[in-house]
DNA sequence: AAATTCATTTGACAAAAATCAAAAAGCGCC
DNA sequence: GGCGCTTTTTGATTTTTGTCAAATGAATTT
């Protein structure tokens, strides 16, 4: 079994059914560091699991990338505010270190809920759980300074701070690079 | 109807039985400003309907309150970070306009949603529009200056500006109450 | 209406972060 | 190893925002 399907299971143990729906909506594939996934300005149909490397989405903001997310191991990327509402994504999705991606087509799901019950779980398990890592982000963005920020993606996430880019991460944290790097310096 | 119901009805069309369950569910109250909902610290196990009046969810940094959300009418607020997980809490939640609440207790839901599939998609579908709004915040709190995230605020809510102190909007745009006065002020 | 309280604005200054510019460090490649 | 390229660091300066303090304004009570 592959480990985007562990993962629904722990969220909600699969039958053969809706296992075998899953797996036809799903495809694996394999994708290089710089490679688009989703461009702003297109609609969006599909998700991302990562099974290893490491994803990034974010936009535009005067000519300048700000980054929203980063897609570690066991966590989906998608541009959500095209996924759920048929509209344009803002947002842009590519590649930050090699990663092997199991990239769900959401048409097939959504039109499956009504005769999967266990698929409409996974849904809002899945859709809270994101909810929540969101609710995460949002705090300590709104309510911590970009020194605890960065302390607290060191703590979460201490591998992914050699992999990714002092900018992109700058632009994470909402900070410039400069101040990341002095940040960094300090202690 | 209530307007809670209907509100759920837009979602996803309700059978009678869903719906009475729905209704054995919820209690609608009358809450006055400044009365509290829910206490940090502790374990929430309800989320409230707004069909008038504002609620605010907020938590404190540094001893200062920050605004996490404001509930307007048709709008939901709750302890998420609780709610979904049984952990404690870190936000509180008050009244700051009196306010008509449908409130849920989710007990009775989430024991429900394995008979109810019904019950599975509506939650899916609320936590989903939730989510989406919370994207459209962090949108706009991480891509957007103080300025424009109050001309945004000022477009979707005019009202709301007449009605929330000051402090209560500056902290939920993340500025000092001095700073929000003169961009107000400039113009 | 004066007095008390609470909300908002204004001013002077300090702190934090952004900007601009350049130097230093890392890294792949011949 | 040395060359070109990209990434990161450092320095000087400006801009933005926060902090502290006081003044003004609004609302409520006596």
């Amino acid at each position: 079994m592959s480990l985007f399907l562990d993962y629904l299971d722990t969220l909600a143990p699969l039958d053969q059914r809706t296992k075998a729906l899953v797996e036809s909506a799903v495809k694996v594939s394999v994708v290089k560091k710089k490679e688009f996934l989703h461009k702003a300005g297109t609609v969006c149909r599909k998700f991302h699991f990562v099974e290893s490397g490491i994803l990034r989405v974010y936009y535009y903001k005067d000519g300048k990338e700000v980054t929203a997310w980063f897609a570690f191991e066991g966590m989906t990327a998608s541009c959500i505010d095209s996924l759920f509402t048929g509209a344009e994504t803002s947002y842009y999705i590519d590649v930050v270190e090699d990663a092997k991606i199991h990239t769900v087509h959401y048409d097939i799901i959504e039109r499956s809920f009504v005769d999967y019950p266990l698929l409409e779980r996974l849904g809002r398990l899945m859709v809270t759980e994101n909810y929540l890592l969101l609710d995460q982000r949002m705090k300590m963005m709104v309510f911590h300074s970009a020194e605890e920020r960065y302390k607290n993606l060191l703590g979460d996430e201490p591998l992914a701070l050699q992999k990714i880019p002092l900018n992109y991460l700058a632009s994470y944290l909402n900070v410039t690079q400069e101040t990341l790097s002095r940040i960094r310096g300090k202690k």
